[in-house]
RNA sequence: GUGGCUGUAGCUCAAUGGCAGAGCUCCAGAUUGUGAUUCUGGCUGUUGCGGGUUCGAAUCCCGUCAGCCACCCCA
């Protein structure tokens, strides 16, 4: 038996967590509140789940196999649980138990942390954020065209625009009638469909031989993807009403890996970076699945990853300045309170109750200090104004910090000079 | 789960077998009622961790952990 060696406290999160120091979340907090913005102006209802669900949602939709990336363990009581990998199957059980509760169309949206017990790389680790938009009750070409509006929008409120990324959009039916053409069996249609989804990263000499196994020739399937997509027209007429056309590409090799999606599927695409933003589709078939058939109910929806969307805002010029503008305004002061003479400590703190009570944002140092270093520590924190308390109290001096002008002034009047 | 590269101060890095260093940051002072610049001083290390080779290891070897990258997978 061997004696366990003393265990020396790691000061590093668990691999692929990360820390949040007030920089970083900052920035979190623009994406989520950009997010939500977006979402509540196309008039989507935020919602929240367990951060921990029965390991058998993830196991009964799409079988043994995603077991091993799940974040799971055995709990006190026995139970097989799983840190949340994704939100559909969350958001499909709310929906399916109060399905009554709610006038159709349901519009509901999320933002949460998942996990997948993952060895982590570039854009990918054990804990991301995700946005999650979900329209259900509805089978309209006009739910799915808002839907993709959505998802236009909440990347375009970000500054980015058409040249910084596009929706790839397809729909499953059309390989399903491909299939049924050939008189192919739909069991078959997951590992198909396996092959289109990897056409684009794999070489030809890998795809044609699967495709060969379903008798489908690498010539035949090229002339298939070169035939205009048949059954658009209506969702682009939707979209050309909204200007959106430039945003959207049709693309047949769009499938999304997820196999509980049953029709129209999209990806928002960063052609610069190679990586997909976002991705959803509909699953018409997930809620009937999750209750064993009690209800039934048309879904859509979509998720958008944290990590992803800031590696690329970061990139490109105009969305990292915003970005930048955007954290720097959110953390500046109103005002820095300067105290030049300690005797009047008492009389400086109870105006700055007052000022912070008015909703300025107001700091001051806790304890004596140098009026230089009070100023400098004001500029340092971006303060728009300083207040200096001194012993000509009640008169009072405020000091436009940008254009270094002092005036004096009474110290009840320093809030309406503040301009609020 | 597989493979490649990399781990030195809070950060960026130097030191190629011979005294562990620099810049930046941070703290203090020059400056006891006004922010910049400058100058001065100060703090910071089990060189990721463990073992091996050697008179001597940050340096060479083995293992391990972590990070990055590429696979696998992608909810």
């Amino acid at each position: 038996m061997d004696t366990p060696a003393p265990i020396k406290l790691s000061l590093q999160p668990l691999p692929g967590f990360r820390d949040f120091y007030p920089a970083e979340h900052a920035v979190r907090t623009y994406i989520f509140e950009t997010w939500r913005r977006v979402c509540r102006s196309y008039a989507f209802a935020e919602y929240d789940g367990p951060m921990l669900e029965p390991e058998e949602l993830y196991v009964k939709k799409s079988g043994g196999e995603l077991v091993g990336q799940l974040f799971n363990f055995v709990d006190k009581g026995k139970r097989a649980v799983a840190l949340r990998p994704e939100m559909t199957p969350t958001v499909a059980r709310m929906l399916a138990v109060r399905d009554r509760d709610y006038k159709k169309p349901v519009k509901w949206f999320s933002i949460a942390s998942f996990f997948r017990y993952e060895k982590q790389q570039d854009g990918r680790l054990r804990e991301f954020c995700q946005l999650n938009c979900d329209l259900f009750g509805d089978r309209s070409t006009g739910g799915e065209a808002e839907l993709l509006s959505l998802a236009i929008d909440l990347f375009r409120a970000f500054g980015l625009t058409a040249e910084d990324f596009h929706l790839r959009v397809n729909d499953r039916g059309v390989w399903d009638d491909f299939l049924g053409a050939r008189g192919i069996a739909p069991e078959r249609r997951p590992d198909f469909l396996q092959i289109i989804d990897k056409l684009e990263r794999e070489p030809r000499a890998v795809s044609e031989p699967k495709l060969a196994e379903f008798s489908v020739s690498w010539e035949e399937l090229q002339a298939f993807l070169a035939e205009p997509a048949p059954s658009f027209g209506p969702l682009i007429a939707e979209l050309e009403a909204r200007g959106l056309r430039e945003f959207v590409r049709f693309d047949a090799t769009i499938v999304r890996g997820l196999a509980y999606y049953t029709g129209l599927v999209f990806e928002v695409f960063a052609p610069a970076h190679g990586r997909a933003l976002a991705g959803g589709g509909r699953y018409d078939d997930l809620i009937a699945t999750l209750t064993d058939g009690a209800v039934s109910q048309h879904a859509f929806g979509f998720a958008v990853g944290d990590v992803v969307l800031e590696k690329v805002l970061r990139a490109v010029p105009h969305t990292r300045a915003r970005l930048e503008e955007s954290v720097r305004a959110a953390s500046a002061l109103d005002a820095y309170g300067v105290i030049a003479d300690e005797a009047r400590r008492p009389e400086a703190l109870g105006l700055f109750a007052q000022l912070r009570a008015a909703g300025l944002r107001l700091d001051y140092p806790l304890a004596a200090a140098k009026v230089g270093k009070q100023f400098q520590a004001a500029e340092a924190a971006g303060a728009r104004y300083a207040v200096v308390i001194g012993a000509e109290w009640p008169q009072v001096k405020l000091k436009t910090l940008a254009t270094r002008t002092e005036e004096a002034c009474a110290a009840e009047e320093v809030l309406a000079r503040l301009g609020r």
